[in-house]
DNA sequence: GCGACAG
DNA sequence: ATCTTGTCGC
């Protein structure tokens, strides 16, 4: 896939992406992450569900693949989508919600990795990103629950959410089938501890077990 | 042209 | 993403 193919194509299922909420009772939370070996050029992913009351994990899933698309920043998922839905499908039990390490429409053409992902399964997902890639914002109070909005092109796309005191903030953004006030909510009740959600943290876990066992 | 740039 | 020990804190 060219750059120019991906990013036509990213544009033409930007139009896809639906930022309300269109699901129901969330039983089960998946999250997911990838890792990179540094022996070779393998990539693998682990999607991780939890338990979305007790927050304990119920199911791991993990795949391992080559990642022939180069990183270039905007065209993130061309890179790790194809590896995360192998490892997404090998679930047994479809979630009812997906948490991705990455943005959602927080976005240049409003089209992340969580927005990606979203659209090709039709699942309900949320972008929650370590760092910003678009955008402007003013840090938020330094209190837990605190945020700012995410402006980009005079349109709000995301927030900064400080999911704990004295830590930076994350990148929240509809990924799909979800409105950015829910998935700021969901973020928080999937931080009750952390900066990171559980979902990421189980998942990046999960994902570094899975690596070392290829390497050693 | 210059600076920015998820993982 | 990854290269990387110890160390501070609950």
């Amino acid at each position: 896939m060219s750059i120019d193919a991906a990013t036509d194509l990213q544009k033409r299922l930007a139009a896809r992406v639906v930022r309300t909420d269109e699901f129901g009772t969330v039983r089960r939370v998946t999250g997911v992450d990838v890792a990179y070996s540094t022996v070779d050029d393998r990539v693998t992913c682990a999607a991780v569900t939890l338990d979305a009351d007790t927050l304990t994990v119920t199911e791991i899933a993990t795949a391992t693949g080559v990642a022939d698309f180069p990183y270039i920043p905007g065209l993130f998922s061309f890179r790790e989508l194809p590896i995360v839905l192998e490892a997404f499908d090998r679930l047994s039990v479809r979630p009812d919600l997906v948490v991705c390490d990455g943005q959602g429409v927080a976005h240049p053409r409003r089209f992340g990795l969580a927005s990606h992902l979203g659209v090709v399964r039709d699942i309900p997902t949320i972008g929650c990103a370590k760092t910003c890639l678009t955008g402007d914002f003013v840090m938020p109070a330094d209190e837990r629950g605190a945020y700012a909005p995410l402006i980009d092109a005079d349109e709000i796309v995301g927030s900064a959410l400080r999911t704990q005191p004295r830590v930076k903030p994350v990148f929240v953004s509809t990924g799909h089938r979800i409105a950015l006030a829910t998935a700021r909510e969901w973020t928080l009740r999937l931080t009750p501890r952390f900066r990171l959600p559980e979902t990421t943290r189980a998942a990046d876990h999960a994902v570094r077990v899975a690596m070392k066992a290829l390497t050693g």
